[in-house]
DNA sequence: GGACGGTGAAACTTCAGGTTGCCTC
DNA sequence: GAAGTTTCACCGTCC
């Protein structure tokens, strides 16, 4: 521990550690344990940097071009980029990280107040790695971080090409404060690695695709494979690990993932001969990587079709209803009204498990049903700056969003493949393109043509061009008015030839998506 | 005297991260 | 549990 003379500019110690590190021509990393505290450390910071940098307003206009209506977040940004300085978190658009981690490495922006993003996997070296905050929300109110987690982020002080040495500095607001950080983090030791397997969705998911790809075919076969991970070397117990491996074979069982021998001639006293195998349909979910336990709500809520009406807004909470699209969008207090309108409009529509008021998991299924209104304000072509402040989700969010839900789509197709639901593979499949593009039914045939986004459909679809038999009517001179001079004779040209053209990227920043247009 | 703006205390609200599949609608 | 935001009461100033 070395002692630091930090000119005292503010009354704020975290920014006047910032303040110093650009005086001395260093860079600074902050980590703090929030969205909002990275966003308003960062401005804090810039308001006490004086002077202009060419490099910096190049950077934010860059930045601010990223998204195609910027919405506060990017003001927000940008404004701190102007003075050299950025806020780092899975909020923002990853375009926007990127460009940030490169001005960070190119000396241009001087400090990044960050959430832990930056703390692993990014090879983000500074002069000063600055611990704001060694507390986090957890359920059960702030709890410490791990030592491992402080390690990480301690251990992106020091730049091996630049400086001989770096400084990680962590904020205490009192003595006592600072004796207690010494001892847990200082000079504390990192916390035990746990097997990931002793988390049961792990572990159902490792157990089906060990029979499904006949890894193991019997029960003994099984329980010695386990007795062998890293999980049992730490369980220790080993009675009350076969407890849970056979409970867990219990539900694929039930779940219809896989089928076992018990039914043929086996004695009791024989148990450990039980052979086990995957089903089709079991196979197929091992093959997704999917959660058994979400393959089974997907299937459940595929039959469900057949008896209640559903539609759009149906397969959005089944889909928000699993691990996986976890964590939901919260709901704030003034919002409870209209999640409760929500509620009683889709009642009975619903693919999903629908609780009693009353009931514990009401606050999730409060959850889902805003998640799930936020897909539908997505698929009405809503623009990201209006999502954000509807439903506090930010662009960054978004795309974990629409990738997990593009994800859950296709495993619902190919789970309803199975079950036979032919009817309904066409309606999930249109779905799925809607949410890829965030666009409305009415401009799916438009955007499958390469070169048309949702911008475009938008623009055609507004001059009465509905489809491509639109496109075919209009002549090249009219398009070109709307379109743009080289873009209508491309799309011409390729409504002429009628061949198979593969189209990469749609709506702006999202991943990309293949079509094919016969 | 009323409109307006500034200030600070109290009340209220919200809280990190990011892989998996595949070629079709 | 605590940081950050919003709300509201209070006070001073100006017209």
């Amino acid at each position: 521990m070395a002692n630091l003379k930090i000119p005292e500019i503010s009354n704020d110690a975290t920014i006047n550690v910032a303040l110093d590190t650009i005086n001395k021509g260093k860079q600074a990393l902050i980590f703090v344990n929030s969205k909002r505290s990275a966003e308003k450390t960062a401005e804090e910071v810039g308001k006490k940097v004086t002077g202009v940098n060419e490099a910096w307003s190049v950077l934010s206009t860059k930045v601010m071009k990223v998204l195609a209506s910027p919405t506060t977040q990017c003001k927000r940004l940008c404004g701190c980029l102007l003075k050299g300085v950025a806020f780092h978190h899975a909020g923002l658009a990853a375009k926007q990280r990127e460009l940030i981690e490169d001005g960070f490495r190119d000396g241009v922006v001087k400090v990044i107040a960050s959430t832990p993003t930056l703390a692993a996997g990014l090879d983000l070296p500074a002069f000063r790695a600055v611990i704001r905050d060694l507390k986090r929300f957890c359920n059960r109110g702030m709890a410490p971080i791990p030592v491992l987690e402080y390690l990480q982020m301690s251990g992106r002080a020091g730049r091996p090409n630049y400086d001989t040495f770096g400084e990680s500095i962590c904020i205490a607001k009192s003595e006592a404060e600072k004796e207690a950080i010494t001892e847990e983090y200082i000079n504390g030791d990192p916390e035990e690695i746990y097997s990931k397997l002793a988390v049961e969705p792990v572990l159902r998911t490792y157990l089906l695709s060990l029979i499904a790809s006949k890894f193991v075919r019997s029960r003994k076969q099984i329980l010695e494979f386990f007795g062998k991970t890293f999980w049992a070397y730490q369980y220790e117990d080993m009675g009350k690990l076969e407890e849970i491996i056979e409970r867990m074979l219990q539900l694929l069982e039930e779940w219809e993932f896989i089928k076992s021998s018990k039914d043929d001639f086996i004695s009791a006293d024989n148990l450990d001969s039980v052979t086990y195998r995957a089903t089709l349909m079991g196979k197929r979910v091992a093959e997704l990587y999917l959660d058994p336990y979400t393959a089974n709500q997907l299937v459940e809520g595929i039959r469900k079709t057949h008896s209640i009406k559903y539609g759009d807004f149906s397969f959005f909470q089944l889909l928000c209803n699993t691990l996986e699209m976890r964590p939901l969008l919260n709901v704030r207090q003034k919002e409870y009204d209209i999640v409760e309108e929500a509620i009683m409009k889709y009642e009975g529509t619903l693919l999903g498990s629908e609780p009693d008021y009353f009931d514990d998991e009401h606050g999730d299924y409060m959850k889902s049903i805003k998640t799930s209104l936020f897909f539908m304000d997505w698929v009405e072509e809503k623009g990201e700056d209006a999502l954000l402040e509807h439903y506090g989700i930010r662009p960054g969010e978004i795309r974990y969003k629409l990738n997990s839900a593009d994800w859950l789509f296709y495993a619902m197709e190919e789970l309803t493949r199975l079950l036979g639901f032919h009817d309904l593979i066409k309606v999930i499949g249109r779905l799925r393109f809607r949410v890829k593009h965030g666009i409305k039914d009415e401009l799916v045939s438009l955007v499958r043509l390469k070169g048309i986004g949702r911008v475009r459909a938008r623009k055609l679809f507004r001059n009465g061009i509905k489809d491509v038999r639109g496109l075919k009517q209009i002549d090249v001179g009219r398009l070109g008015v709307i379109l743009g001079k080289g873009m209508a004779e491309k799309i011409k040209k390729e409504l002429d030839q009628d061949v198979s053209v593969v189209k990469k990227g749609t709506r702006k920043g999202q991943t990309s998506v293949e079509k094919f247009i016969k």
